[in-house]
DNA sequence: GATAGATGCTTGATTACTCAAGTATCTATC
DNA sequence: GATAGATACTTGAGTAATCAAGCATCTATC
């Protein structure tokens, strides 16, 4: 009988996990129109200075590529929830920014996903949430 | 400026996690031909009884969808990972079971992914890996 | 022992990505 | 100031999953 080590049990059950949260979080963002996946462009678009972000930024903190950016994006620039803006000093770049509309989608979207979060968590006190996210923040 | 609780922070950071640690475990077990998923299917039937699991309890432990599990077995029972089995009991089953030629290609692999995981986890002690999966393990 | 509903699995169509290659622009070097 | 290489982004083609619908089989009820 092979032992399996801590590390692998850990990354198996976190792959398992992460399917789960996915599924329950798209569910609840699904009643204002928006996946998962772009609840995060804009929280981290509301997040940022001015609320716009370069697309290869936004890739980086959302874990997907650059190209899947541009594809994300483009539905949610033709309901108006983000704008592209050009930066003058490097005409490469295509800035990605939330727009009004988008401000307040996602604060609607924020109450549901604060609500979906807090059922995940509800086994789990706000200290051990607090160490939980601490350790988690030393993998990688 | 609206205040982001813990939970909310949790479910965000679990999710770029998971998409960065499945790519780099792609990357360790594509020298062996096989994908996380798959890795997991074998994975579990390894730790079945018989070897041998039902395709729906296999959805269940890795996360993904029944069809999803039809689509992946596919190609893995042609190249002779695994093989289809009967149930005598019920004929609407299809058994999966490791062949042994999967057993020692799972063996093989869980060399790379559990060298993988060391690598993910090398910035926390075996004591904070194992609270880690104890606190996750409260999650849902 | 017929039949209504539940369960296990597969299939067609769709979605959400990925990678590799391409284009445009910028930067540094000679 | 030409040019080699790096960077930002887009696009075409492919992949891995999803969902909804369907088929086969099982179970419970009358």
């Amino acid at each position: 009988m092979s032992q399996i080590s801590l590390s692998s049990t850990f990354v198996i059950q976190h792959a398992l996990l992460a399917s789960r949260i996915s599924k329950r979080v798209d569910n609840h963002l699904s009643v204002h129109g928006i996946s998962f996946t772009e609840y995060m462009i804009m929280h981290h678009l509301a997040g940022a200075a001015l609320k716009t972000m370069r697309r290869i930024e936004l890739a980086e903190c959302v874990g997907i590529s650059a190209s899947g950016v541009t594809r994300l994006i483009a539905p949610m620039e033709k309901i108006k929830i983000v704008e592209k803006e050009a930066n003058p000093r490097d005409a490469r770049q295509s800035l990605v920014k939330l727009s009004e509309t988008g401000q307040r989608l996602y604060e609607e979207a924020s109450v549901s996903f604060a609500h979906c979060a807090d059922g995940l968590s509800d086994n789990l006190s706000e200290q051990q949430l607090a160490k939980l996210i601490e350790l988690s923040g030393n993998i990688l």
